[in-house]
DNA sequence: AATCTTCTTTAACACTGTTCAATTGTCAAG
DNA sequence: CTTGACAATTGAACAGTGTTAAAGAAGATT
């Protein structure tokens, strides 16, 4: 009935509750996440919640920038012969991993307003420093690095929207080991009926988990981006351009 | 009391069920999108919309679905002297604002599972007629065009994840005429301060909407994600790669 | 005239986020 | 010791949500 420790701080109590919001989210979703479970999980009742926290928004936010955190802080930057690129790539590879650990993780981060945070900003900072050295243009250092954020985020979200029943008839199909026809109209269609039904032979490969085809697949899409800021800042096209991503 | 037409088609009530929808996302966002509401709108009452959909859920997916083909439907593919790369950006850019015009537009959008729509399977063939013929390996087509939408609904959704709280303070700091310093620490961000900072500038020129700014922005990116996929195709770095993104 | 099918409503269930007043436990001052 | 003040928590309630089940109305079919 009593609860025995008063003396506590608040701020502490603060991470618990975002530590405790995190395991719901990675137990059972989003909709999983509400305030009455949260609070019986901390073994007190949800209207106390809201002496800590303001919304279940910034829950969410809190949340949001937890699972950032566990991707970019303490990030030492490239490290020996690393260049921007691959080590670019990597940070991009493990903000998606920390997202598509949660269930909906995604689109937790995607829902808060996230590029103004402590651990993103240092990012692009290092970002700035090691692409500046190498001769890329201020601007275009900031607006490539922002642009494989938001390709990440945008890979992230299309990786985890799947939704359940879909899942299911997949694993079911590809049990029954059915000749998994990829519901494209080969007729209309034929030349994505033709790459897609080559890619979808590549999900059968033994060994190979559903993660690392979709890290392939961002790995890949991070190498065109890459490939175009080299590109651009070499021709240096772009270079006298104003660029102007939304304020803040 | 009684509605007296019966004999209306289902599927014609499905499509006026999903404008109505629409039309409640415009005006209020997700949050006003409630079955009750819709059927009220519809002079009708909540459960009566479960004879024609399956789940709210449903209801979303078929509203993104409108979305998108509000952009990509009846679409002709480059015109003219038209390049793939000015034609896909144009259609980037269409996509981009059909989702912005709703509240919450790209957040519905991106909860379907949308990928996988008649229209987009389209604009994707189209997309990869037009680069094969310019030279463009088949697998780079496909993998360069799903990036760029990939990459443009992670734009789209970062560009409405901007909570009411925090626009309207942008706003009242702008019309107070305030000094307008990015929250973003100099002493330890240098660059990135610096950069946005400038950029911020910008966001005060006069007769320059928001909306055209991050249109901007997109067009930005988007030459990048293009000179990529330009720079690896005439190197064919990555044409012997085998590159599987998800599969369905 | 009775049955079947197609829609629609009423009532209810189990939830949700959130607010408000009342209540505890704890420590410091009178 | 008692009295407040304060931090922290509870119970009850509100307005709303998606969803289900059963009942009802209207036409068409038999």
């Amino acid at each position: 009935m009593s609860r025995p420790a008063p003396s506590e701080n608040r701020e502490q109590r603060r991470v618990e509750i975002v530590r405790a919001g995190l395991e719901l989210l990675e137990a059972g979703g989003l909709e999983a996440l509400s305030l009455r479970r949260l609070a019986q999980s901390l073994g007190m009742h949800a209207p106390g919640l809201y002496w800590y926290i303001e919304d279940k928004q910034e829950l969410i936010d809190l949340m949001a920038r937890a699972i950032l955190d566990e991707a970019l802080v303490g990030d030492p930057g490239p490290v020996g012969r690393q260049g921007w690129e691959a080590w670019l790539t990597e940070v991009a590879v493990k903000m998606r991993q920390v997202m598509l650990k949660r269930r909906d993780g995604a689109r937790v981060v995607a829902g808060a307003y996230l590029f103004r945070t402590e651990a993103v900003t240092g990012t692009l900072e290092t970002a700035m420093r090691v692409m500046e050295a190498d001769g890329v243009g201020r601007d275009m250092a900031l607006h490539g690095a922002i642009t494989v954020m938001r390709y990440t985020m945008g890979i992230a979200l299309d990786d985890q929207a799947e939704p359940p029943k879909r899942k299911e008839l997949m694993l079911q199909r590809l049990e029954s080991g059915q000749a998994f026809v990829p519901q494209i109209d080969a007729e209309r269609y034929p030349r994505v009926a033709e790459v897609m039904g080559r890619w979808v032979q590549q999900v059968f490969v033994p060994g190979v988990t559903p993660q690392e085809i979709g890290e392939r697949h961002l790995r890949q899409g991070l190498s065109l981006v890459m490939a175009g800021i080299k590109s651009v800042a070499a021709g240096k096209t772009l270079a006298t351009d104003r660029s102007e991503p939304k304020a803040d």
